[in-house]
DNA sequence: CACCTGACATAAT
DNA sequence: AATTATGCCAGGT
């Protein structure tokens, strides 16, 4: 067994910046980039992805910079999109018919 | 609005 | 160990 591969540091920060965005806000891949000091949002969206910590890592709190809702669970529409856009109006975040988060759902880290 | 490029990390070969 | 392919993107043309 074992076939598991342990979290990286990256990981870790992406991880840890999820548990830093209160409940009812969101962010974007970018932004969590700059906070962790990782140009490629590409690279969250694949430690996301993995999310060895499901669910106790807020995944779902994490937009697009067009603050779309994105992708989920690796899948760019269907089910899993419609379930993450419940969760996020069920936390408190207003998402429009679009699928367009209001931008005052936005949480900033460095505040 | 569609397409291509850029930047970063992981898994697979 | 190195290269290739892929991935909840972003930005520019």
């Amino acid at each position: 067994m074992n076939t598991e591969r342990l979290p990286t540091e990256f990981e870790k920060k992406v991880y840890d910046a999820l548990h830093l965005i209160p409940r009812g806000k969101v962010t974007t891949y970018g932004l969590l980039g700059s906070y962790i000091s990782c140009r490629s949002a590409q690279a969250i969206g694949q430690a996301l992805r993995r999310n060895p910590f499901a669910p106790g890592t807020p995944c779902h709190r994490v937009v697009k910079g067009d603050l779309t809702i994105g992708g989920f669970a690796g899948e760019r529409d269907g089910e899993p999109i419609d379930r993450k856009r419940r969760l996020l109006e069920t936390e408190g975040v207003t998402i429009s018919a679009e699928g367009h988060i209001d931008p005052s759902c936005l949480h900033d880290f460095d505040e």
